[in-house]
DNA sequence: TAACCTATTGAACATGAGTTCAGCCAAGCG
DNA sequence: CGCTTGGCTGAACTCATGTTCAATAGGTTA
């Protein structure tokens, strides 16, 4: 399955796969509400013929998230196999090919409903992978609760850049790969301030809480 | 100004004001996609009288935005009186009534556009203000860079929140004080291990990027 | 009561966008 | 050369939605 009818390669391809690498692009540019007709002209087709080959446009966007998730999944086998401990997100950034895919990614999220979630929790898996790594070899705390702070860190790391990218002029083209970059390059200080010194001073508030944990002051009726 | 003309207390507004108040319910509800008929329905008027008092859609939106920030400016205003140091987002949580305001904020930064990066902006102000008195008093450890580690600390907590608002099933009633409410129980564990505590065991990172900035290897040309 | 003004309605209009369809065209085949 | 087939077009259709407008109702004033 892997080589189509045709030759495979970049500007020679099917239309239906012109079709779909023009959805995600377009997607991913400007979110899903573009339209049918843009995702058209983006492939160089009529419009018709986006719907002849995926029904509709609401078939189109499965078709591309479909894609999306396949080529999300080959990511990762191939960086099990090759013992690669990067997440799939940064596994897509360093690839100057699969740029229109971050940006996909990050409207599928937005855009929310169940690609979303499956998304997001496979992030959520490489983090805590990528955690526990560290952990194992000495370099990360360990955590009462690992898998908690996995879910904690991701949503915290990711929801960042999906803030930043959301204050973007919209409108623009928005160059997703440029803003992770920079926001890593920005706030490495603080992150590096927070998690290597963390931000209190004291124990107290965490304290506080194992003892409230292990000992909770009244079981509701 | 402050007094209508006739009785302002809750059902007997203004239809104008009883327009506006069902689109900010609505738009924070469902977003901004929500139709004109359905503020109409939910004020209990026609469409056109919506246009007749707002002109359009937009200036509709405009006029939405307008209340909630004078909501959030007062807040702000009576906060500074009375020496409260919450955040305007835990304010309007705390009080029943503000609901609605809740919801409509994240629906505002997640649409993008000035009003968001305005909202935003001002959160980061708050959570500034709100570190600095904790170093004050000694509870939260000075920053190399305070101004940065406030952003950094607004994306991460905002963002969080906003990937989990994102995550929930579209078309259902969304919760947004549940959410905030559920997402800080759950997740204290792993936020004051990291707070207290920090993530990683080695200076190593920290000190080098210090000793980086402050003798870079390189200036580029 | 009559005039009048304002708020309000409900039907109609305009537009944008997804979708349909009758037909065209180029390639393969007898 | 003529036939068939399948990808493809582009004009037309449908529907949702923002918006307009003539008509109405209800209260206020002379």
């Amino acid at each position: 399955m892997s080589s189509a009818k045709r030759s495979d390669s970049a500007s020679d391809l099917t239309a239906r796969a012109r079709i779909r690498d023009a959805a995600i692009e377009c997607f991913g540019q400007h979110g899903f509400g573009v339209t049918v007709r843009a995702v058209a002209e983006q492939a160089g087709v009529s419009p018709g013929l986006v719907i002849h080959h995926f029904g509709s446009k609401d078939k189109l966007r499965q078709a591309c998230d479909d894609h999306v998730i396949a080529l999300v999944n080959e990511i990762k086998t191939e960086s099990i196999t090759s013992h690669d401990s990067r997440t799939f997100l940064h596994q897509l950034a360093a690839v100057e090919e699969y740029t229109p895919y971050i940006a996909y990614v990050f409207r599928a999220v937005q855009a929310g409903g169940p690609i979303a979630v499956s998304l997001y929790e496979r992030m959520i898996a490489d983090v805590e992978g990528y955690l526990a790594a560290g952990e194992a070899e000495g370099t990360v705390r360990p955590s009462r609760d690992p898998a908690k702070r996995a879910r904690w860190m991701a949503a915290n790391s990711f929801g960042a850049v999906l803030v930043l990218i959301t204050m973007q002029q919209p409108g623009q083209q928005i160059d997703f790969v440029r803003i992770i970059r920079e926001w890593s390059e920005e706030y490495i200080l603080p992150a590096l301030e927070v998690y290597t010194e963390g931000l209190l001073t004291e124990r107290t508030m965490l304290d506080a809480y194992l003892l409230y944990v292990s000992d909770p002051p009244a079981e509701s009726g």
